[in-house]
DNA sequence: CGCTAAATTGATCCTCGTCAACACCCGTGG
DNA sequence: CCACGGGTGTTGACGAGGATCAATTTAGCG
């Protein structure tokens, strides 16, 4: 098959115009990719803040994170952004029950991912083992889905903000070398958790200061954190 | 088949017991059941506030609401109770991603389900037009998570009250006979309304009846609700 | 009818959002 | 080497929105 398409999105500059927001939209995605190998998937670069796809985007494809995070996210129309999820190494994102996007995807830092053909409206593929394997993620992402709304119903900002730490750092510390030491690094911006939290940046900065005076955590750089005090975090998570 | 079994689950009454909350925990469900008819699923009828599973039981069926309402949640350790989700006759719900439920499910008002075995675990059925099925809700399920988690972010109590009539309403009146004149028949209390939208009763009770007053909605009684203005209530929720 | 739970309304308090100032980190360029 | 500038993060002061506490009113049901 042909190596060097515009793969998956080249329409990503005809976008609706979105009302006036404080949000600089991000720099146009770079989708160099390779050909991928054969049945496997394309694997597509994306540059920090550049668009996976958009919100209303046909589905074509669902997608792997290899290396890097993703926030799946939606714009409202006061110019306020709230992102559903991140995305970490290993996890999939993308589905969708209809034929086109209700999110749009947007790297978080320099990422690395494998987008596999799907048509969206919820079409199963012919392989038992891939179909297996799509309806595990499909749930995996509605559980993700529900704890996040549980999350953000009735909570107070020192709970929301010690749960996003506690999942975080488990997920990044699996993957990532080097942590215990410095902790683990954060991709994301201040704004990010707060837009994930539903809470303001000033909100999650007093928090996280908190944390670290009570020494439940530290954080040796703005993006670094370490995790000092499990149990207290926990308990602070209620 | 034999046709009087004590379906689904008998071992409700052996509960952990849970943290001392304001809580009146619901009667006892009430499982009469009929044997369904062969291979669809079978028939279970449920008082209201019965519990048809527990959090934390093992997953044998999902459930498609036959009449009635039926809500998921979760009880905090502070007594506090979350709901995830509603379900209206003709919606299916009990998907869990492992082997065992991660809410739990109850009646609102007097319901009939029906239960299909399934045993949980992201399996899928062998036949093909039923995996295609299930699959489908479960990328429905997602996609209810994602759109409660978005409300339940940043937004403000008229916000999400406002949402919660327009979403309610719509998928009310779709199956009731007799509204327009009083409105739609809302199963639910303020305190589940409350619990849904991560708000207190007091709130809920206040921001419906600003609503009244406004002339977007009308309350013929407190469980009835006519939609009387759907612009302004858009507007509304923003 | 009278009892009880549910819903409404009011008064007060507190968390978190808003506005503002400032510190910090890193580039670039003098 | 430091000066400058912009983006990002931190901290403080203040106010608004919703929680909490409390008192009625209404509805449901024996």
């Amino acid at each position: 098959m042909p190596a060097s398409l515009s793969l998956v999105h080249d329409d990503a500059a005809a976008r609706p115009p979105f009302a006036p927001t404080p949000w600089t939209r991000p720099a146009q995605e770079r989708v160099s990719a390779d050909a991928g190998h054969g049945s496997a998937g394309r694997t597509l670069h994306f540059s920090p803040d550049s668009e996976i796809y958009a919100d209303g985007d046909e589905c074509q494809s669902y997608y792997r994170v290899v290396s890097g995070v993703v926030r799946t996210c939606k714009f409202r129309s006061d110019g306020r952004r709230q992102i559903d999820a991140f995305y970490l190494p290993g996890e999939a994102f993308g589905f969708e029950a209809g034929a086109r996007h209700t999110l749009c995807a947007e790297a978080v830092s320099e990422a690395v991912v494998v987008a596999f053909r799907w048509r969206g409206q919820a079409s199963l593929p012919d392989d038992a083992r891939a179909a297996q394997d799509l309806f595990a993620e499909a749930l995996n992402e509605m559980r993700r889905a529900q704890e996040h709304a549980l999350l953000l119903g009735r909570r107070s900002a020192l709970q929301k903000v010690a749960a996003f730490v506690i999942d975080i750092v488990d997920r990044l510390s699996a993957r990532q070398r080097r942590h215990d030491e410095d902790g683990v690094e954060l991709a994301m911006s201040r704004q990010d958790i707060a837009d994930y939290l539903g809470l303001t940046i000033e909100t999650v900065s007093r928090t996280l200061s908190l944390l670290e005076r009570d020494e439940a955590i530290a954080l040796p750089a703005a993006r670094r954190l370490r995790l000092v005090d499990r149990a207290a975090l926990r308990a602070a998570a209620a």
